[in-house]
DNA sequence: TAACTTTGCTAACACTGTTAGGAAAAATAA
DNA sequence: TTATTTTTCCTAACAGTGTTAGCAAAGTTA
């Protein structure tokens, strides 16, 4: 009897619909304001069946969280493998991240901006880790490549994350008002800014 | 008749008690939870009363940003007055900031952390202005104290600011659970990401 | 004392996230 | 096919939020 299955199928439905739902909300509205009802409303379903697929609001954006660091992490693999030098890699990586972040200003927003409580869930999003390890891995290989050794990885891995989202971050909130055809001072910001991070870590 | 000036020092005292109130508020309950209605019930008045002493809640935060900016300001001159050359100036004023924003989270994250618009403001809080150019004035002259002075200086002092708050801003969110005593990491990555930077800067 | 101004309250509007309880629909058993 | 049980899902409410219109009371002036 396909009846459960066919039970799974729907309610596996219902969920993409409200994720799908709740993402064009984000897109056309601002992340500030997505609201369960204005979702529910959208879907043609009552409020409730909402939290029968996720536990809170902040679950269903833990979905989106969850989906902006593989994105981003898809993003740095693509720059990472571009090229040998693990310098270079550094560079492109952090292209990238600015990249992700201009192109995908609504995941950034939730992948950082929301909240305080990002602190619980650096451990339970897995994909943070992962995008974590691909990064300290190429700044390892730099390290050893270059001419002192004897670095504190993480606090160096801490470092060039800061680096970007502190730009990242700052930017775009000045960065509203940028023209088409503008020259793209935050990129210009963060080339100088990691050549002086990468300077410093080889020597 | 100083009946006016009896009213006008009246109004002033109770825009004080909600401003007083309000960061009580904050510091018990954290930032999230101030709420116009909590304000007006331990000030003893209706809520209304604090809608004739700040156009919004936002106007009432606002207060509070300037605030911020004001002591960040205070305590970056301090760090500035205790050295000579600029380089040395600008690694005061890092540690400065940091010093502020892990003693003062809560203005920290009204500053930055809350909402999106802080765009608008950059040019209304004329207190942002002052930050900037007092760090600006700094930079320049360690670059012009440098080996290579053709350097765009919008674009450094940019620069340092997103060092800062990249470190301020991850840090505070993986601090959360730092033991009394633990090493400081987030200075040690300050401190680390600024020589990198003064020795990109000056050469 | 009468007229006017200021002050500040009540109550509502329009939202928010969240959940309890019951009605309708679907699946199973007799 | 009818009766029973399970699942689904909606209505309505709770407890909040920021914000404002309208009116009563108090204070001030003539």
């Amino acid at each position: 009897m396909g009846i459960a299955e066919r039970r799974y199928r729907q309610k596996e439905e219902v969920r993409s619909l409200i994720l799908d739902t709740a993402w064009k909300q984000i897109q056309e509205e601002g992340v500030q304001s997505l609201s369960v009802r204005k979702v529910a409303d959208a879907i043609e379903y009552s409020v409730p069946v909402i939290y029968s697929h996720f536990e809170s609001k902040e679950a269903l954006i833990g979905e989106f969280v969850r989906r902006g660091f593989c994105l981003l992490t898809r993003m740095a693999i693509e720059a990472r493998d571009a090229y040998d030098k693990p310098t270079a890699q550094l560079t492109a990586i952090a292209l990238a991240y600015w990249e992700f972040a201009s192109q995908n200003l609504e995941y950034y927003q939730l992948m950082f901006g929301l909240g305080i409580p990002t602190c619980e869930k650096a451990h339970s999003v897995s994909e943070i880790l992962t995008f974590g390890g691909l990064v300290k891995d190429v700044i390892q290989k730099a390290v050893l490549s270059g001419s002192h050794p004897a670095v504190d990885l993480e606090l160096k891995f801490q470092s060039y994350w800061s680096i970007l989202h502190g730009i990242v971050s700052i930017r775009l909130k000045h960065n509203c008002n940028r023209k088409e055809g503008d020259p793209d001072l935050g990129k210009a910001i963060l080339e100088d800014t990691i050549k002086g991070y990468i300077y410093a870590l080889v020597g």
